[in-house]
DNA sequence: AATGAATGAGATTTCATTCAT
DNA sequence: AATGAATGAAATCTCATTCAT
């Protein structure tokens, strides 16, 4: 069998925490090698160039998150128990990788206009989840308002507590998250 | 007297609107200069470099959407005059003016970072809302959380109009949303 | 008659002090205007552009020195007299404007290239100097030779004391620099 | 393994040609690498910027000015041997490299500000020789006077050459002015 | 296979100077 | 008359990427 390339998850590791920590067009592939503790080519042997590696972590990071949501969403039955399972879980990965969340609230709106029309986001599984409680009578209203104030109610909490409005971490406020999601969904 | 300047607002709207349509770092200042109709080296006469023009158009537009959502919080008496009359209001400068509201959104997490500390923030004033509304009774538990939970349904729901999730205007959907915002305040 | 022109002596005055401070080239006609308090068109009222006046402050002050030395040496008899009255008043000048001498010291070899040849330089007051010592019996050797180690005498020292390797003020070490200088022009 | 580097050398001495003849200023990036016969960048691989560069080049060539000096010190005895090996030495190095006194001579009061404190120069060993000297009787007097009078002696002599005031090649002085300077030390 | 030197293209920025007011 | 906004040209520097070793 071949040897596993060596490089590939320290780079990986580097370009999370610089783009996290300058911003993406400040880091520069220097920066990452160096990071990483190797030459710059290396990263061409893993990756086309730089966008593919920032599109390649984001779309990743995005399905880890998707699938944890998928997950927790398939692991109770009831809107109220999906709704505060899906939350405790997203919460717990943003407090073990907080790098990953601000990566993703970084890159998401410049990314937004290269990324394929079918990758499937955290936003459709959410909407999928409000159609379905409609569906069945658990919740009322448009599936895609509820979806976007549910997502919004979970994304600022996350915010305010990476930029310290609100003190972390920010597992503790899964359960009045969850509560303020499911008010707004049920009438 | 010296010639009065000429280029200055023409930069602001040029820069907007590339910044907007492209991203903030894929703009050149050739770009920006070019669609002003000036020279380069005009816009460093009014601002010190394009970093100083980014912060400050962010700052300029902030507070512009920060004095809206006072004034219309000033406008009501109760809680829920308040909301409808403050979302209403945002809702529609979004409308007429989508360029704002999308910059701010694209480059508000790049710029967190260097933002002054003392800058007043929308967040801010929707605290204070929600602060004053606990004292008075009409809201129950901590203002910052639900502070969180009403920017994010407001925020988010923008966002999906954005981005062509939802249908717009967004002017329309500033009663439901100002429903669930008060759904999640009240208990 | 003509009203005087005002921003002249406080344009020649601020130039002084930034070449000297922070090098010609760093020093931009922004600087030097603002430092003056007027405009930067002001400038070119007076000067044809930058490099003259440069070259026309180099000039003005190599001449007053030119003269001040020629004046030391006219107001002597003797070769001990007129080498311990140059020396003295050249440092007195030095003490009382060390920005001047700082200037000359700075600009000379740039500027090397660009002077008409038949400029009459310090170097050639001492040349002088010399020959009629020589001349009349009171040194021996080659007038240029002897001119060149004088003159490095009186430099070298005053360029200590410029960088703080002898403590100032220059004036103090008059007397010891004329009779190194003499031991070197008398056999 | 990589590449070796083969633009280095070339872009020092092109940068050092450039820059005595035409001046450090008027010397673009441009130049340096148009003449080393590689491009802009490649400089920027081994000097942080043309500061870098230039301040690289002076701390060189001044370090290996200061050895030929140490050396020729230490290979004579007496105070008279010294000088004269030393006038001697440093003579021939500016007459077999006529670029790098100028360039040291061009720069060097533009640096004074930039340099670091605890760089030995060629004006300490003078100054080590001379309280030496005193040390042992050969001299009296204060060793930073007769230190600054000797070194002035010796560049003036060699800045008269470079100007054309006195025909080289340079070494043909090196007798008289080591007795200049001799005559100055001894009393 | 892996390095890091070299590159071309382009970015931002600075500058002395001109010019409309 | 005097200003300072505007400019064209050039300067320095950065960058992702390629390529010789």
């Amino acid at each position: 069998m071949a040897r596993p390339p060596k490089a590939r998850v320290p780079l990986k590791q580097a370009a999370l925490e610089l783009f996290v920590e300058q911003g993406v067009h400040a880091t520069g592939i220097r920066d990452i090698a160096k990071h990483a503790g190797c030459s710059e080519a290396a990263l061409y042997r893993h990756w086309k160039n730089k966008d593919d590696l920032v599109v390649s972590l984001f779309t990743e990071h995005l399905a880890e998150v998707r699938t944890i949501l998928e997950d927790a969403i398939a692991s109770a039955t009831d809107l109220d128990g999906k709704v505060h399972a899906a939350i405790k879980a997203c919460y717990k990965l943003y407090d073990e990788h907080p790098r990953v969340f601000r990566f993703i609230l970084l890159v998401q709106h410049e990314l937004s206009r290269t990324l394929p029309n079918d990758l499937r986001m955290p936003q459709d599984v959410v909407h999928d989840l409000a159609k379905d409680a409609i569906k069945r009578g658990e919740a009322k209203g448009d599936a895609m308002v509820l979806a976007a104030a549910v997502i919004g109610i979970f994304v600022e909490t996350a915010i305010f507590v990476l930029y310290g409005r609100l003190a972390g971490p920010l597992s503790r406020y899964a359960g009045p998250v969850a509560e303020s999601a499911l008010r707004v969904l049920r009438r």
